[in-house]
DNA sequence: CTGTTAGCGCGTTCAA
DNA sequence: TTGAACGCGCTAACAG
């Protein structure tokens, strides 16, 4: 009972071919109904069962593939992560986490690994455009693994992407804040090696610009997704000689630790400076003053991922097609950006 | 460039047998050091990279762990993967992550999955207490595959296993409630078909007895982890003949859905009314009136698991050690439950 | 319809 | 110190 038996068990008790075996576990229609059932009988009682690692071996296909993100414990990505995983376990693969925390050696490392573990494709999301990276990711392609990068992407010949409107994420905030009255909007951006963040700045600068408002490079400050640098930013911010009456985050964590520090300093949010987060984590809807966010649909994210990784895999030619697929971010309006009256 | 090279590439280019460059690659000792630096260099050259599957299919050793989890993208469980990758990516191991989505019927068919593709080990979460499960437990375990339970765990011989200590995190929160004045705490409980929520119950009830209160069973409400059942829960407390005057929920989400509806309700959390929840869920402290919580550590628990795992697969002989952690919890004490004159 | 052979890529005997 | 041969478990090609 402790021993793995193997087709060739199998067919020793049967009298019969391993080849046979295989054929018939594997609905071959080229063989008799008879030693069909036999098998099939035979192979329940001993409790076969298949081993995917010498099929892998056999066919060139491991049927796993490795999905690489900075931190797993990041609602987004967790949630990337977790439709991934649907999409592409109904379709008989497995998913092997890796964690970049960031850095581009991490990022390498689990290249290689998930190349030598002959993964059937690597969908990421990079940590920041380096040529460093142009290198590995280059012989992935070339090693026909199929690469597919997802939110963080950075263009690659031969590398299908999905990612949000970040642009769009960006000028819808910025306009949203616009009709909402305010009239001096700051941004907090992350960081600018990061075309996520590019594009959400982008949009925020072109939306201030078609509603007549000056782009101010001072009211652009750059943090990290931590709570403490929001708190940082508004201080910086409120240093100005003209303080801003508003934010755009592009990090939720940014925009909780700027409200809070608001709040601190006696500044009403919302009747008097408004702010709108990015990422719509779960925790923007929970509190009591409910923050306005960018809703980037990181399960759809994930499945669309997964489906772009699918339909490649299985494209008939030895033409990979390069696919962008963009999705339209959401902004969801709560109470961090309503003005009661206006 | 486009071609997998294998040892037989190099070997034939140094016209030399492939054992040698096996040999020269793994540092085997008994080789000449010319011909190890010839192989060296020549692999080098030629991008050489090692084929895990074939050696895995060698060493029936994958590599491989397979973690399963109701869901990933609950940020309990996030943290626990985070943790087990940590720990094992530097061990050389990848993580396949499976989601039984609170399904039996999922979580079987991942084992089989997993097994199938000979992972050399079996983390998880269990979804319940049922014996359907136990067949193909107790056939993984039968199989020699290292089977660890964390959080949620069954009592299965040659298992070990990784939790908190729920019926202390239960009783510290029971007993602080009682610290803080409050005179009849209920407790929105979890699934009776889980241990956790068993032994926190058994916590609090004790946590009464110890001190003179009395058990109420119409106190105890069994709900689901999300928003909508804390709400009705308190709807049913309020229409008891003695309403309670403090919650102990065994989720953060119920305890927050409480706390919503008693304010809805015109209750004053604390004042008037005092919660605590259970698992610190980032976005606990997030809010301004920020909700107590029983710390579960996720990432340290990961950790530990990954570590008992590979204590488990390498210990000499064929002697499975059954261990058994238990972490200690630790109740953050935040405005949800802190009485502001007592 | 079925059996034989071969090979996926590697490490490990057993000889030499 | 090195090479030849073998096996991990499976499927595909080629015979029959």
């Amino acid at each position: 009972m402790k021993e793995k038996i193997t087709i060739y068990d199998i067919a020793a008790k049967l009298n019969i071919s391993a080849a046979t075996v295989s054929r018939a576990l594997n609905g071959n229609t080229k063989i008799s109904d008879t030693t069909r059932k036999l098998v099939l009988e035979a192979a329940e009682n001993m409790n076969y069962e298949q081993n995917k690692l010498a099929l892998a071996l056999k066919s060139g296909k491991s049927k796993n593939v490795g999905v690489i993100v900075p931190h797993i414990d990041r609602s987004f990505f967790s949630g990337v992560i977790r439709g991934i995983e649907e999409e592409l376990n109904s379709n008989g693969y497995r998913v092997i986490i890796c964690q970049s925390y960031d850095t581009e050696e991490k990022e390498i490392e689990s290249i290689n690994a998930l190349l030598n573990a002959q993964v059937d494709g690597i969908l990421m999301s990079i940590s920041n455009l380096t040529s460093d990276l142009d290198y590995i990711l280059n012989k992935t392609v070339r090693k026909g693994v199929p690469l597919i990068f997802f939110d963080r992407k950075q263009d690659l010949k031969g590398v299908s992407t999905v990612t949000i409107n970040d642009y769009e994420g960006g000028y819808q905030s910025t306009q949203h804040l616009i009709n909402e009255g305010c009239k001096n909007i700051a941004h907090l951006r992350g960081s600018k090696r990061l075309e996520i963040y590019n594009d959400r700045c982008k949009g925020y600068k072109q939306a201030l610009l078609d509603n007549g408002f000056e782009f101010k490079e001072e009211y652009v400050i750059e943090t990290k997704s931590k709570i403490d640098e929001g708190a940082e930013a508004v201080q910086k911010l409120f240093k100005l000689p003209t303080p801003p009456d508003a934010i755009f985050s592009s990090s939720d964590f940014v925009a909780l630790g700027a409200i809070k520090e608001l709040k601190k300093m006696g500044v009403k949010v919302p009747e008097e400076f408004s702010v709108v987060g990015f990422g719509n984590d779960p925790f923007t809807q929970f509190m009591e003053l409910s923050i306005s966010s960018v809703d980037q649909f990181p399960t759809e994210m994930g499945k669309i991922t997964a489906k772009v990784f699918l339909e490649q895999i299985n494209s008939p030619g030895e033409i990979k097609i390069e696919k962008k697929v963009v999705l339209t971010p959401k902004l969801w309006i709560r109470k961090s950006s309503t003005k009661k009256d206006v």
